[in-house]
DNA sequence: CTACTTTCTCAAGTGAACTTGAGGTCAAGA
DNA sequence: TCTTGACCTCAAGTTCACTTGAGAAAGTAG
């Protein structure tokens, strides 16, 4: 693939290689756009190396709890055509970093309440407020969830 | 509903005001046996005041990423015919709460990272641990995840 | 008893995130 | 040139966690 090699650009299977991603989730995500591939002039996708640092922050994201179309909002901020710099970087990490603190904090919060609840011996009891939620789930009807606030959504800075 | 209440027992929409999940949803851990419902003369759904804090326990959990398998796991370790006695609570509590430690090591171990990487400016640069796990992903092949491990799974104490 | 609400079962549908399969193309090596 | 392997598209299938809908029975209120 001399055509490509020599101007930096990578296949999909070399980028599968290297993310550890199947390469049919790589064609699903520019499907999806949340990268977008080149094609040589046979129609194949072609990469910048930059892509793999796109597909790095999508799995991580992932295993965060974000959803894709949370992480296509996040990646919107980057340069699609153009390799992103290190503010364009800078920016979406903020973003993301207070996020990670959202979450951070949710679980400590939690796991908070729930060594209360180990010490007390109220897990088997109606006054725990963690296992026994009545009080809002009640209120607010039929509704969604309750106890842990939801975090992730929009949230560009 | 004189015969269930005389006995303390709930109906599924009781159990569904007071928890704040939809009727479908509790029949549905039902039948995948998160929960073991008694049932009336008439074939209804009856349920123990306990088992709103099983469907409690399984709302907070799955809001932590863990999948309803693992969750069912985690309850296996309870009584389903047995009001579960504050013992057989701390085992599962202290097995949770394990899971939540891990879990927020590893959120704080890759916003640590996050901040090192937004300092230095090496987001942009193939050095960065984070967003380029060229190394691992490309020995293990095609394999699946890298940079954060994946948590969860079994994990009985 | 009638009317009404709640609950029941069972089958099918939903959305997210992919994977699998069929059938075809492109490009490098023997 | 022929073959092989990586790649292409498009449609359909998969898993998870439910929801929706149809049709029927149970229980309660008047």
């Amino acid at each position: 693939m001399p055509d490509a090699h020599s101007k930096g650009l990578l296949s999909i299977g070399e980028v599968a290689a290297r993310t550890g991603l199947a390469v049919s989730a790589i064609r699903y995500y520019d499907d999806e756009g949340l990268i977008s591939a080149r094609r040589s002039s046979g129609g194949k996708r072609l990469f910048l190396r930059s892509d793999i640092r796109r597909l790095s922050f999508i799995l991580i994201a992932q295993q965060l709890g974000f959803s894709l179309e949370d992480i296509r909002v996040q990646l919107r901020q980057l340069p699609l055509e153009r390799t992103p710099t290190k503010r364009d970087w800078e920016k979406i990490s903020r973003g993301f970093r207070a996020h990670l603190d959202a979450r951070i904090g949710m679980l400590e919060r939690l796991r908070d309440r729930l060594d209360g609840c180990i010490g007390c011996g109220c897990l088997s009891l109606d006054a725990c407020k963690l296992y026994n939620p009545e009080d809002r789930a009640g209120a607010s009807g039929t509704g969604p969830r309750l106890v842990v606030e939801k975090s992730v959504a929009a949230g560009n800075e």
